[in-house]
DNA sequence: CAGCGACCGACAGGCTGTCGGTCGCTGAGA
DNA sequence: TCTCAGCGACCGACAGCCTGTCGGTCGCTG
């Protein structure tokens, strides 16, 4: 049977589907005919509205890293919070919540993603970076962070997090913690801010 | 033509070719059948040396990091060395020269060979982040570095060195410098060594 | 001269992307 | 209000790749 709905509302669907399947399957794995069966419609038309398989991974990650740095941006500018909570804050908000990627996170780390995972990561640092960056200049203005690099600073914060954080899934309880402790220190140290600063910054996000 | 040759001789024979192919072309693009051509051998063969595609990539990854881990290995346990420059030199063994692999690290960077550069990385984490952290954990106990979290440091610092250089093709000399400079920066600061230390301590390999 | 293991190549089954053609919708003119 | 042309969403057969399998061959060695 022959359904026609505008090209954005096609678009749209596609993208929900694929999503849905490169999240369970990966990318490799999925096929476009997997794609076309799901949603009842023909090769032609899945090739009609993307020009290839990759196009529409790409497609599903604009939207997903779209939505996270609309998130973290929000953060970032929302003058109301304190700078080092906005700087936790919009990191935080790439590595939990986000109903939309959520399951598309959960997989990405699996080895057979890796385009995904590598496309997913070039766009969130593209992205990321300035924002981050920004907030650690406006500390260094405001004395919190002491650092001539911010810019490399915030790629260093955001590679290592997006990178080292994959791999906390088969990890004890402890482990990730220290990670996590890790991590924070790590951050102070980079951006040059006060031992314990970032920390006590999260546990009043968390207190909340 | 029917050609014996030993299994080990002929293993090498197909990594020598996957190796050159996944190098100058991709993992993806390159087929089975361009490596079987280019050897003169039937897709049987292939097969019967190695139970698949993606088999041939782990057994060309693992000849290289092998090889890189080797060299960086051997000066991180050079004890003539001073400590400083036992770390930044197993460091650039992993960037740099590495004859066998060279070709592969150039081209592991494109879009391309994530799947590649993904299994690389992990492969590199896995292998010289002990050997690192040693040397760090070294330098705690020397009073020249400063850190309750030597592991971690360590992997912060071969992660970044690994994702943030392989954007850096495409850039102009003084923007490479910088980065270059905000890294030794941010080691230093990680690993809670003095300022300037590990500079000098580049600045020394290359003065030889 | 037997047996092992390197080697062969046809084949099954799956994949992506193409292309000529169909058909529903819309809006302009009668 | 009716008609009809044109546009663009849609279809599905097909070409041409691909990987991995399997029964069988043949060289070497003991």
């Amino acid at each position: 049977m022959r359904v026609v709905k505008s090209a954005e509302e096609r678009k749209n669907e596609i993208l929900d589907v694929a999503e849905q399947l490169f999240a369970s399957k990966g990318f490799d794995q999925t096929s476009t005919n997997d794609i076309i069966n799901e949603i009842g419609i023909a090769r032609g038309t899945l090739y009609h509205h993307f020009k290839s398989k990759e196009d529409i991974l790409d497609a599903v990650i604009d939207r997903i890293t779209g939505t996270l740095m609309r998130q973290a941006g929000a953060i970032a500018a929302d003058r109301r919070i304190p700078l080092l909570d906005r700087l936790t804050g919009s990191i935080m908000a790439l590595n939990v919540d986000s109903r939309l990627g959520e399951e598309v996170m959960i997989q990405v780390h699996k080895p057979q993603n890796a385009l995904l995972h590598q496309k997913m990561q070039e766009g969130m640092i593209r992205g990321i970076v300035p924002i981050l960056s920004g907030l650690i200049e406006e500390g260094c203005r405001e004395g919190i962070f002491h650092t001539p690099y911010p810019e490399e600073a915030a790629e260093m914060v955001m590679i290592y997090s997006n990178v080292a954080f994959d791999e906390l899934e088969d990890r004890s309880p402890e482990e990730r913690m220290r990670k996590i402790q890790a991590f924070i220190f790590h951050t102070e140290r980079i951006t040059g801010a006060e031992e314990g600063a970032l920390q006590e910054a999260i546990l009043r996000i968390f207190s909340k």
